[in-house]
DNA sequence: ATATCGTTCGGAAACGTTTGCGTTAAAAAT
DNA sequence: ATTTTTAACGCAAACGTTTCCGAACGATAT
């Protein structure tokens, strides 16, 4: 078993200091041709790679990125992942992710345990609980002590940071309005609790299209359901649910549902209830997993691109970091070196297929 | 902005020496009552965490364990992260996460990058592009340097560490074997090429059971498609493969797929010939993902149980690691401490829906 | 011949911890 | 009264780097 080898082993076993060794391998003018030449050959010999925990240490930056969210076996949340990944990979950065599974207090604990100094920030959203209980302590301290914050997805006015958000609203008002277009004349909603910042917005998008074609928003026709039934275990209890929105409103003739799970479900439900689809009734769903391209009929979507999220959330980030480094210095300061928070929006993008005409 | 509070600066204020701030916050018993009370209610007060960079560097372990694998946009794969972030939770390891994207420089770079201290072990599942290449220097020399890894579901025997897989041999066959009870006649089925190691176990399974049943495995029945195919951009040349089978084996009444996009596609592709499921044809599939859960019919599968694996893989490690640890006073020692490495198997499970009898 | 300078390197501090050992003073033993 | 013990704490090394500062030495300038 070869241990790692140090600047301490290589300078010992060529007779030169620690420090020569360092600067040689850091083509330092100061050391002369020769023993920087022998010294560099050696190096290369034994393989020899720095220690990434001591460079941690000397330059107070670990180069590496907390990702922290509510859970990771969700379409939407890998894909940002992903995201994150390509472009701190590109920026010499790694990834360390932890998973609040929704819980308030596992989000500060993995907070806290990060924020000692293995990491240089944090891409996050929110978990449900937290959102629910409204503390946001944590990250407004995470940011008191020097460590940037990027929010995505499920973001808080309460916390000043950069944030990338999808266009909830918006991408909810066309999509409403695609079915308007498509000749509905009765289109349910089905969404989430309003404490979840998306659910609220895409259900103001509902409202909003509806509005502003003169469409009068029924209140049978809008299904909010709480989180107990979109566990997957109850999906029985979801279909039910469904089920009953159908039964109230004999002539709905269009669905625009939050998420992939009440699309599908309600796809499911309709073709039981021996509704054609999209004859008889048109679906359209936000956000793009799996589901919605291999369901039958595939289902027009709402795609909020979780990719680009990540990707864009992993820029901020990183470029606040490395605007941070040259602060020290900041002689030219002129006197707020601060960058100005940003708030970054996606477009969403309909994806049409099979569910709607 | 409160900078981060260190040992130093508490000694500083509180007119002690370093030493006597780290021993008092560790309750040792060389410091007095009244000194140790006083320090750690300032500590306390001040919020001093200690730096984990420090102590990664002191105690050269970091208590994070490193991720490897191919792709995080996958349901298996992301199921299998959650078990490992659990019980890494758990034992007090942190998770760090590096994506091969199936290409082997990545993978090795990735193992580079990690290797340099910033993590004690891997858990890793192999790219395919490595298994294409059988290139596995880059997981010997990282063992050889001292840093455990275990792999999980793509591994090869090529590489002495510990295992954790599913029985995928196993699995199949008492999924085909289900086919045939439920009055199977002509099982088609539905693979991988054979150098990803699940494939070719779960094209044996298949094998072994029309065997055991006096079955005759006719070349036709059997569908093996290479990678390009699997990628989601070409759906349609896999719906087009999948119905070639079907045409040419009119009579075929079942159908084994390896994993869930195939087994979704056959149904797709059978209700579109007008195939009934299940009375005219029934399918089983390996893995578990949402998309059979979902699918209409649903999905009979061959669960593998990812977070189980993921759990399992990520003991195995840090129970290694642990034991490395006191390793060095190994004065008892019978002089072989070496643990043997473990190849453990994650039992599957027939979860039965809507797709057979 | 002396002063100045540039080259090439080593010593040591620093990052934040932990810990073995030494030191001091008071308490206990002789 | 002198020695030994004990309690309570500080010093310094160590982990692996980088970098500031200074040292040595030969070469050039005066």
């Amino acid at each position: 078993m070869k241990k790692k080898v140090t600047l301490k082993q290589i300078a010992r076993e060529l007779d030169v200091s620690v420090s020569t060794v360092s600067r040689a391998l850091a083509d330092s003018k100061e050391i002369g041709e020769n023993t920087r030449r022998r010294i560099q050959a050696y190096a290369k010999f034994l393989n020899y790679k720095p220690n990434n925990i001591a460079l941690s240490l000397k330059n107070k930056k670990t180069k590496t990125i907390g990702v922290l969210i509510p859970e990771i076996v969700h379409h939407f949340f890998s894909t940002v992942i992903r995201g994150i990944e390509i472009v701190a990979n590109e920026r010499g950065y790694n990834v360390i992710v932890g998973l609040s599974n929704e819980s308030f207090s596992k989000e500060v604990l993995n907070m806290e345990m990060l924020a000692n100094g293995s990491i240089d920030g944090f891409v996050l959203s929110i978990s449900k609980e937290t959102l629910l209980k409204q503390d946001y302590h944590h990250f407004n301290e995470t940011i008191n002590q020097g460590i940037p914050i990027v929010m995505f997805d499920r973001v808080v006015n309460e916390v000043e940071c950069d944030k990338v958000i999808v266009d909830d609203f918006k991408g909810s008002v066309k999509a409403v309005k695609k079915l308007i277009a498509n000749g509905c004349k009765h289109i349910g909603l089905i969404t989430t609790m309003d404490y979840v910042s998306v659910g609220r917005l895409r259900t103001q998008g509902y409202l909003r299209a509806l509005e502003e074609s003169q469409m009068y928003a029924a209140p049978n026709l809008i299904l909010k359901l709480d989180d107990m039934v979109s566990l997957e275990e109850n999906l029985d209890v979801l279909e039910n649910e469904i089920e009953q929105l159908f039964k109230k409103n004999p002539k709905i003739d269009g669905v625009f549902a939050v998420n992939e799970l009440y699309a599908v479900t309600a796809m499911k439900v309709a073709k039981k209830l021996g509704l054609a689809i999209p004859d008889d009734l048109q679906v359209i769903g936000f956000t793009d997993g799996v589901l919605s391209k291999h369901a039958s009929p595939s289902l027009t979507i709402v795609s909020q691109h979780g990719q680009k999220i990540g990707e864009k959330a992993a820029d901020l980030l990183i470029d606040r970091l490395e605007m941070d480094e040259d602060d020290g210095d900041a002689n030219i300061s002129d006197n707020t070196r601060e960058q100005a928070f940003e708030t970054c929006v996606i477009e969403t993008e309909i994806i049409e297929r099979e569910s709607t005409k």
